[in-house]
DNA sequence: CGCGGATAGTTGCCGTGTCAATTATATGAC
DNA sequence: GTCATATAATTGACACGGCAACTATCCGCG
């Protein structure tokens, strides 16, 4: 630390524009993907989410713990979102052994149809509002840029100052 | 349209990489700014940006339906906000003389204080976990693919296909 | 072994946001 | 002017997600 006492560094302008712009539109778009799925499949954009990471993992099943990191969601709001995944079918409880604490959410064959059923229309909507409408090298710049802050986040989402 | 039977475009490892650094990203962004505003300032998220938004209007005042547009909400959600703000103080609400259906939300004094102390620990918190991760040219990016999205979406949050 | 502290997952409680219905006012057609 | 329709804002009902408290189980140290 150079300085102790230090004058707020603002935003610069195309700072500020790019800010609003980020915010907005990931504001809008989240609540089109979410209106489109809800409509078009009947399923939630934060379900849908789960069912995809679900489908990913071996033997289509995943630890709670594993499912709330996969998804960055605090573990209650994955106990809840299982809940309301089991009782539409498409996701069974299973007893994890090793650990007699632990619980896994599995996919079930409905649950796949489902995410089957509803995929292609999400990824239209997801071309649609957004890898249409971009360059190569922003899709390049926005990956580089988000990994690198996802790497500088994951792990303390609040704790430290 | 060419072809009437479309496959789908299934997203190109780059832009899956892109997407989910993307959400991921923003979700912990989001929190992470959230928990610094709730614990360092007393104000959520949502409602600090509602006070930058009355800041900067005329009068620091404006009607309920632009503060919605202003912030990408639903006109309910910004009656709700309008209320715990002026529970807190910081707004008052102002009848609109021209249209007698109209509201205002105005910006009080103390309003005006609570932004002007919880800003710079904001910024600082938007700095260190984004913009200080980004080159010039991710942020140009970003800015020009998100104002490209926010166009294309403005307007039509779910009612088109 | 047994006890204290960590960890996995769930639940109660609560704050927030959305949709649909409601109330009040405005506007255009006749 | 009057009526039908549209619009501004609010409210009720409800779904979702977070935190903190709780239960069950695990692990390490004496």
């Amino acid at each position: 630390m150079l300085s102790v006492m230090n004058a707020t560094r603002w935003l610069e302008p195309h700072e500020q524009h790019a800010w609003r712009a980020y915010l907005e539109a990931t504001r809008l778009l989240v609540r089109t993907l979410d209106n489109q799925l809800t409509r078009d499949a009947g399923i939630s954009f934060t379900d849908f989410e789960l069912l995809v990471v679900l489908s990913e993992a071996p033997e289509r099943r995943l630890r709670m713990s594993e499912l709330a990191d996969a998804v960055t969601t605090t573990r209650s709001g994955v106990t809840r979102a299982t809940s309301r995944l089991v009782d539409a079918g498409w996701v069974v409880r299973v007893k994890f052994e090793d650990d007699k604490r632990g619980m896994s959410a599995e996919l079930t064959d409905a649950g796949m149809a489902k995410l089957t059923a509803a995929s292609p229309g999400h990824v239209a909507a997801v071309r649609e509002n957004m890898f249409d409408l971009l360059s190569v090298d922003d899709v390049d710049a926005i990956g580089r840029g988000y990994q690198r802050m996802r790497e500088h986040m994951s792990g303390r989402s609040g704790t430290v100052r």
